[in-house]
RNA sequence: GGGAUCGUAGUUCAGUUUGGUUAGAACGCCUGCCUGUCACGCAGGAGGUCGCGAGUUCGAGUCUCGUCGGUCCCGCCA
């Protein structure tokens, strides 16, 4: 070895180590080269450490260090010295020290890099991802990856001290296209046959209860081919956990002291618990969305019983067909102008609205377009049932229930934007969704499907209108969200083969196709099933939330890009005939379809 | 599958509205000078397929069409 192992990290030396000699290894950050003295910070991952080279100390390493260029690799050794006075640099925990050097190796030189390794780096990220290996080499990325890190362990820790453990499932599994659509991989051995790689390891935990395993939990990667979003990428990361013989309240007082651990040790806050929960239909009614964002207020109110006896036809009908009449009530906005009211309303027109009420609220009353067709008692009651004053704006939303909740929704989130209610230091807002619907209709295939997925459970009091009324069912299943973020999501699953069985049902499921796609689960619960239940964190997106980024990439060693693209390694790409042909593929068909 | 937006030096951008001489700035890079800098300073310098391809035009970074790529959103994501 021509090079000796470091006795120091770059961010460790302080004025307690002055007088000793060390070696420290890492990467030129940068050079300052004043002519008769050369300043080098050396880099790590721990830090930076200003090291310096001058003729007097030793003339060869002064030499060398004329030709040192950012990102070379060097080891250096020297002696740690009190900087003079006045030359201290406050801003790093190293900066009352420099090491002067009397022996340096260039270990490696390096290109110049296509963006400087720096903190608050702005460049497109199509740059970043393609060398991301730079990309991670900067302080932010670096503390991205230590906060995911110190999660994970805290995780692992958390359900360990618990009596959790660990259990790897298998990639390569069955292919149960009930959801979102799979990633397929060819079997060799098997023509025409094909593995699934996992959305979630959902049956084989529910398979390990079956087994007695009683507290189980994994931090394991996820596949999903669908479309990319900031927050979502075609693989990602789950903490997964089941546990047996609970109910709800037991996977909520299991999950919240492991929240409470995470405000405390990445964000040094305290989170008072319980975790406050609010029922599925309450938050679409509040906020239009089943992962609302309560750093701010801005609450919806259903104004049906205000406007059922109107003339205005809108509210009439809609009142009458039992759909919803929405408000939103914009503190203050009341001198938004004209365009600025057609951009919101083509705004929820994209999202699919009729179109949107507004209102000013003036000391003489509402003025509005529609204002002509409501009568005096109607409109004071609105700017009652608002709490409006002059100076505000009034929307309001009308149609089918949940779509118009949803629309009103949306525009609660760009209003909080316009308005700019999420302050820098806000308190992060976490809550729990409950009760969601155990089923969802479906317009073009008309059918029901599982909301969450089919293994979950009904609400007890409902299980006698799974078949009468099952749009009504409520199931056992809830979600954690965060800042408006759905950080995660469970359930107490079905473990009663009959109920299984009328869930099936209920989707239109018949019992071949049963039988076909989860017939070892349905035959795994017929030898003494416990009652289970558990939940599976985003881990990406959590870890997103407490880095403060707005992209999971941001927290993801090597992402793809919205277009599923690896710009590193530039996968996916083509592969060759042969491995084709052993797939069992047609290769000129594969080929084909890649142009 | 759809919508929006961006693509000009190594990087971030200006220039595109209204087509017209040699496409600019900052940072980075290179050379020289400088013994206390830490965003070092000073002097000088190099660096461009204006994403790609067609078209309109006497003339295109600028206009039109197509295409590729990044980002954001809708659909989709049990």
């Amino acid at each position: 070895m021509n090079f000796k192992t470091r006795t120091h990290t770059c961010g460790e030396l302080r004025e307690s180590n002055i007088g000793e000699s060390v070696v420290l290894n890492g990467w030129v950050d940068n050079r300052r080269d004043l002519g008769g003295v050369i300043f080098i910070d050396l880099r790590d991952r721990y830090g930076i450490t200003q090291v310096v080279f001058e003729s007097s100390i030793d003339d060869k390493a002064y030499n060398l260090a004329k030709d040192l260029r950012s990102e070379f690799v060097i080891s250096v050794e020297g002696t740690v010295r009190k900087r003079p006075d006045d030359t201290d640099n406050d801003k790093i925990p190293t900066g009352h020290i420099d090491v002067m050097i009397e022996n340096l190796v260039i270990l490696n030189k390096a290109e110049t890099p296509p963006f400087q390794i720096k903190d608050n780096l702005d460049v497109g990220e199509d740059l970043k991802l393609k060398y991301r290996f730079l990309d991670l080499r900067r302080g932010d990325m670096q503390r991205n990856m230590l906060l995911r890190h110190k999660m994970a362990q805290l995780a692992r820790n958390y359900f360990d001290q618990n009596s959790f453990i660990e259990v790897e499932t298998p990639v390569l599994m069955k292919s149960t296209p009930e959801g979102a659509r799979d990633f397929l991989v060819p079997s060799r051995l098997h023509r025409g046959k094909f593995y699934a790689l996992p959305q979630s390891p959902q049956t084989y935990k529910q398979l390990l209860m079956v087994s007695g395993y009683d507290r189980y939990f994994q931090i394991t990667k996820c596949f999903r081919d669908e479309d990319l979003r900031a927050d979502r990428q075609l693989e990602f990361t789950q903490i997964d956990v089941e546990m047996s013989f609970v109910d709800v309240d037991d996977i909520f007082s299991m999950i919240e002291p492991l929240m409470q651990k995470f405000f405390k040790e990445i964000w040094g806050k305290e989170l008072t618990l319980p975790i406050q929960r609010i029922s599925y239909d309450d938050a679409m009614e509040k906020y239009g969305s089943d992962k609302p964002d309560l750093r701010y207020g801005l609450e919806m109110v259903t104004l049906n019983d205000v406007v059922k006896d109107s003339e205005f036809k809108v509210f009439k009908d809609n009142v009458k067909d039992n759909h919803i009449v929405t408000g939103l009530l914009a503190k203050g906005c009341g001198d938004y102008k004209r365009n600025q009211l057609d951009v919101l309303t083509d705004f929820v027109k994209k999202l699919g609205a009729g179109g949107l009420i507004w209102m000013r609220v003036k000391e003489e009353g509402l003025e509005a377009p529609i204002a002509k067709f409501l009568s005096e008692d109607e409109k004071a009651n609105i700017i009652k049932s608002m709490n409006a004053e002059p100076g505000d704006l009034i929307f309001i939303l009308s149609g089918v229930k949940y779509k118009t909740f949803d629309i009103m929704g949306s525009l609660r989130t760009e209003m909080a934007k316009r308005m700019e209610l999420i302050k820098e230091d806000a308190d992060p807002a976490i809550l729990w969704v409950t009760d969601f619907p155990l089923l969802e209709w479906d317009d073009e295939t008309e059918r029901f499907y599982a909301m969450h997925h089919p293994f979950t459970s009904p609400r007890v009091e409902d299980l006698d209108k799974l078949a009468s009324d099952p749009g009504k069912v409520k199931a056992r299943a809830y979600d954690l969200v965060l800042n408006g973020h759905e950080i995660a999501g469970g359930s107490i699953r079905i473990h009663d083969a009959k109920v299984q069985a009328q869930m099936f049902k209920a989707l239109g499921i018949g019992d071949e196709e049963a039988e076909a796609k989860f017939g070892f689960l349905m035959d795994a619960f017929k030898y003494g099933a416990p009652p289970h239940g558990g939940i599976a964190f985003g881990f990406d997106r959590l870890a997103m939330i407490f880095a403060g980024e707005s992209s999971i990439r941001e927290v993801i060693a090597f992402p793809k890009t919205t277009s599923g693209i690896s710009l590193m390694d530039d996968s996916p790409s083509l592969v060759g005939d042969d491995q084709l042909k052993e797939l069992h593929i047609k290769v000129r068909e594969a080929k084909k379809q890649a142009e």
